[in-house]
DNA sequence: ACAACGTTTTTGTATAGACATATCGGCGGC
DNA sequence: GCCGCCGATATGTCTATACAAAAACGTTGT
């Protein structure tokens, strides 16, 4: 049985957690790793460039590859669609449409999108429930400079990002979370005090360059984001 | 000039959001796509299996790749130790042991570090300062089962997680983030009214399946934290 | 009708060889 | 001493070929 990718990649990891291969240390070319391995040099290659991917090693051509004096470490987290949020939790999922018009952005926000002055969004309110409780209150804002079509949508039935999602693709994406406190809107449709601390999660989405969206989601009381590895 | 595996990857890409290729299209194979590129097929395989990777497309042996019905998306999450965190800010780093003691956790903890009933942890609570200011309120438990020499570790000078990284690595991770009022406790520490809405994130990480630490990350009001792609 | 079993198709991976490309380190000229 | 050029070297990528493995499909026997 050959050395696959695979075998190669968890044992180089043995030998680097081993402390064979200590932070800053210099791995063996890939030829003499292959010579080692009996393997290919395009196996030791592949294995190689997936761990200096995950964050593992650092390589450069012709200084070699180097175990990272400290592993990247990021953790994946996976965006969904808030029905699929819902649903997944075994809930049902209902939507509901609070105010859709079509304005002008706040400054921050034009900056943001790369809207000139005049530039017009649709802004869209809404609220998504979970089992009857409200789950997520929904603030976006839909460029019309990048996706005219969005003018004319209805977003009485379903929610304006399952409209996006199966409307144009995104090539790009920014996510920023932070702890804001209710305001009285906010707690109105939550059904909360207002002041209580709730979760908020913004996000920009741009297609080719072109902003095309930014949403700002306040979730119930209590709610957790999480990711891993 | 012969395509690359880059230039494959754009020009799938293309096809997909130009619409050629719809959700759930059926892609030609491998075989055909490199005669079409005049590639290699090892040069195709790698483009279709970077974007399968990234989502966009699902494939498999014998049916074919096909272009997802919703492109699965994932932002990709930094984890960094406070300290670079405050520095990369231009700020002065400064930190603060306020209590450290080997007790017994919680049941829930105990349960999520999948220790026994009389498993001992290492608890240590301790403030980390961006330019005098209170930037983060840290409430740490280290599993002595599977690190002991956490049990003599001089956490005063620098935080445990500085000490963690240069001791043991860590294979997995999972995060997890909300929103909380401040309590007396952290209010006091982070310098702010106690209710005040405060971001907090919490990481569990694992060595070879075995628990290592849990900490409680609270940030000061207003942090955010960011993520992209 | 249906279950068991091969056949075929498509992706997954390995290999040897080749050339491309960044870059480190030394050598020569100033 | 210092700067710029140049060759050596390690990684980056592509090719052609081969075999492995999963899985859908068709055939055959009950």
């Amino acid at each position: 049985m050959p050395a696959s990718f695979r075998d190669i990649k968890s044992d180089v990891m043995a030998r680097i957690v081993g402390g064979d291969w200590p932070p800053g240390a210099l791995l063996p070319t890939e030829a003499d790793l292959a010579d080692e391995f009996g393997a290919a040099r395009a196996t030791v290659n592949r294995a190689l460039r997936e761990l200096a991917e995950e964050g593992v090693l650092d390589r450069k051509r012709k200084s070699g590859t180097r175990v990272r004096q400290a592993p990247l470490r990021h953790a994946k987290l996976d965006v969904t669609v808030t029905r699929q949020e819902v649903e997944a939790r075994g809930a049902v999922y209902k939507y509901a449409l609070v105010d859709s018009r079509i304005t002008t952005p706040p400054d921050g926000l034009r900056a943001r999108l790369s809207l000139s002055p005049e530039g017009k969004v649709r802004r869209v309110i809404a609220v998504h429930y979970a089992d009857g409780i409200p789950f997520q209150y929904e603030d976006r804002w839909i460029n019309l400079a990048t996706l005219p079509a969005a003018a004319d949508a209805d977003f009485s039935g379903s929610g304006p990002n399952e409209w996006l999602i199966s409307t144009i693709p995104y090539t790009d994406m920014e996510l920023s979370f932070s702890a804001i406190a209710a305001d009285d809107a906010v707690a109105e449709h939550l059904d909360c005090p207002a002041g209580t601390a709730l979760f908020q999660m913004e996000r920009t989405t741009w297609y080719d360059g072109a902003a095309v969206t930014f949403v700002r989601m306040t979730f119930q009381p209590g709610y957790r984001k999480s990711a891993s590895s």
